[in-house]
DNA sequence: TGCTGTCTACCTATCAGTAGGTAGGCAAGG
DNA sequence: CCTTGCCTACCTACTGATAGGTAGACAGCA
């Protein structure tokens, strides 16, 4: 009864987290066939091309993201919970397990080099990202519960580049920590503290 | 008279491009033959090993680093100003050139399997620029120039993580501008504007 | 003379991708 | 009921290209 993931889904799971350990170039057929124990030859019958893989799981990544903030929306009523529930998302992933990134956070750093139909995903789930938190932010701003020192688009875009940027820096020193050192204060700092 | 760079120079100036680009995985000797017009045997001559190229460059690009915030420190007496300085430094860098990223900020993203010899030196780059950061906040804070709400290592860590969390931020929008945008208000910030 | 840098020619391993075949499920038709 | 035909999922075996790396020859220069 447990585990009814279809093999597709288990490629695109195991990809994931090959991708989020190396992202595009660190990965290969190779691998997620000796991970779950099927042929290279029957990853292609499922994926044909390498960048239709890659395609098929930033789409799939990114409508997840978008379910999971659709629906911190819809069961936090407090913008400032929300947005501290979405920085609690990452900080339990990466405390949790040391090999946690954003796969478009790893994506995006090669973008020059990745097929336009990834490339352009992964600029789609950025956009997505931040319009997310370009509402919040507006919506906590209307409601005085954030002191927004810029227009909302751009503190969302900075709120947005704290959080990768601090993933990065946790890989770097390998000090899950360090996610929270860097982004609590910049939540912090929007809940009107500063004034 | 002109580029009297040794043909090792050359090799880490190509590589150091790719790298950029793509990452570690995101190259080959192949692609630096083909750049500098000598063949691939030629460059395991000068550097035996990929993993042995990539740590001279890295270190190559720490020492450069380190010696250019130390002439920043030099330069400008200002705390300020040295930090603006180095966010110029990064600003001109992505306006100019599109392809532009910090080498260890694209290496950090891919740091659980990078060779350990190539790790460990990515990760003295991030601790020799913290450690800049760090001393430049205390400074401008001992001189009231900036008003931290954090400890000054603490906000070196938020400082870098937004460079390069705007790097790619600028790179996922294919949008030079955008760096300015993110980095420009974090500086602001540190200016004692909030009180 | 011996060292440095480059070359040609090669190696083995792996890459993404293909060709062609097999086993079983399922549905239509006799 | 059972056969025919198609489908999905997987397989073995292979391709051409490329990966990182090596061996040994040769030319020029100290």
């Amino acid at each position: 009864m447990k585990s009814m993931a279809s093999t597709s889904e288990k490629i695109l799971d195991v990809a994931q987290s090959l991708i989020v350990a190396g992202g595009y170039n660190g990965f290969s057929y190779a691998d997620i066939s000796a991970a779950i124990g099927i042929r290279k030859a029957s990853i292609h019958h499922h994926f044909p091309t390498k960048a239709e893989l890659v395609s098929v799981l930033v789409d799939r990544y990114r409508r997840q993201a978008e379910a999971g903030l659709e629906s911190l929306r819809g069961e936090l009523s407090s913008p400032a919970e929300q947005l501290q529930s979405y920085m609690n998302y990452w900080r339990t992933c990466i405390r949790d397990a040391s090999p946690s990134f954003c796969v478009c956070a790893m994506l995006a750093g090669e973008m020059q080099m990745l097929p336009e139909e990834v490339a352009s995903r992964v600029r789609a789930y950025f956009q997505n990202l931040a319009g997310w938190l370009t509402s919040v932010l507006r919506a906590g701003m209307e409601q005085d519960l954030f002191r927004l020192n810029n227009r909302p688009e751009e503190e969302a875009q900075m709120l947005m580049a704290s959080v990768h940027g601090a993933m990065l820096s946790a890989r770097a020193f390998s000090d899950p920590g360090l996610f929270t050192t860097i982004v609590t204060p910049q939540i912090t700092r929007l809940l009107g503290r500063d004034c």
